[in-house]
DNA sequence: GTTATTTCGTAACGATCACTAGGAAATTCA
DNA sequence: TGAATTTCCTAGTGATCGTTACGAAATAAC
């Protein structure tokens, strides 16, 4: 059985200089990994745009120049943290494409919103779902590759549905559209519920509601 | 039968000085009313902190000292704007509690969701849910402004089931908080499906998805 | 040791942010 | 008409935004 394209290894794949292969120079002074990580919490909690270079610094423990030589400009930090929020521990797209019926993997995804909504050492919500919601004209393109992002899982639990129905797993008239469309927004949602202070247990009562729509 | 207090209009009357009881001095050259609506719009589009007064005076017709004589400052004319929109024409809470059943509230407040998410004159989402989904630290109050008034939503909502429970239209088993939540959840949800493209009739088959976890 | 290469911190760049003096203009009331 | 009051526009305020010259410092290759 062939598995889809892992979409999120990818995307991790172009934005990731990891470990960029450097010859000469001046080494990098403080670990990329870390710095990374911190900028991705800082996003988080407060967004793409209202997160300002002032308080990646801070929080990264490096001077503008650093931010620059290292990631690029703001925007290429964001894509690259989004990318590191994506990339572990376990994909959405694996997520998805390992659970052993459509239904179980509506199941596990909605879990693992939960799990990453409420989070102890991380901000509350979605980073994915949350960060650029709205934003100005300017950051018009990095509101579209977030929802470029969320469409890429709509559509990878939507075919899984998809291929349920041809196996037989699901009946025929199941409407996969819906029912992935469904998922997608109890997801998003639970993202601001948790933001508004729900706690862990309240969202997995939120995400068994929402199973409840596969019942026959 | 005792209808709670509507808080949305009390809101509305907080903020507004729509026809302030002036007696002398010049008149405002402009309709208050349809720059508030402009406003709205444009913090419909792009929320709270990613919309600049230059982008406001621009829309409003009016300069910077127009906006701050008639509306105060730019988080006074927002939470105006916020109460605008909640305003009409029918408020969350008139949904809900002029609904034959708590059933019927469930599903009349998802599907007036999903005409505001989609109007034709309008922003798609829901500007309470996106524009201030992440903001800065300066921001944190107006965020939690909004937070309280989802939270009234839900809190209305899930009041309507407690007493269809009590009055055996539902179940005595039936988790209130559950129900209202996932509610909430696919219409905080459903605003991000809309910005990401979902149209009328997507969300529709949404709603109606999440209705089913309403079936005995 | 010299050269080439890369990163370092300091200090600034122009642009935009929300906001407001200050004086002229327009109204009401006497 | 004259005084009081309020809004008008012009032009700016200081602060912060993302970004970058610039020269010193640190490494690898020779």
């Amino acid at each position: 059985m062939k598995h889809p394209v892992n979409c999120f290894i990818l995307i991790a794949m172009k934005h990731g200089n990891l470990n960029p292969p450097r010859k000469t120079g001046r080494p990098l002074s403080f670990d990329r990994a870390t710095a990374l990580h911190q900028a991705m919490l800082l996003f988080w909690k407060h967004g793409y745009e209202a997160t300002s270079l002032s308080d990646l610094t801070k929080a990264m423990g490096i001077t503008p120049p650093s931010v620059y030589t290292a990631f690029g400009d703001k925007k290429q930090l964001f894509l690259e943290a989004v990318a590191h929020y994506l990339s572990g521990p376990l994909t959405p797209a694996q997520i998805i494409n390992d659970a052993p019926t459509a239904r179980a993997a509506a199941e596990n995804l909605l879990n693992a919103a939960v799990l990453g909504d409420t989070g102890d050492d991380t901000p509350p919500g979605c980073l994915l779902a949350s960060s650029a919601q709205s934003c100005s004209a300017a950051a018009a393109d990095v509101q579209a590759e977030l929802a470029s992002l969320r469409g890429t899982i709509e559509t990878c639990l939507r075919d899984r549905i998809s291929r349920a129905i041809e196996t037989g797993e699901m009946p025929p008239h199941t409407d996969a559209e819906m029912l992935a469309g469904h998922v997608m927004a109890v997801i998003q949602g639970m993202s601001t519920l948790a933001r508004d202070g729900a706690n862990r247990d309240k969202l997995t009562r939120i995400a068994a509601s929402a199973m409840r729509s596969w019942e026959e």
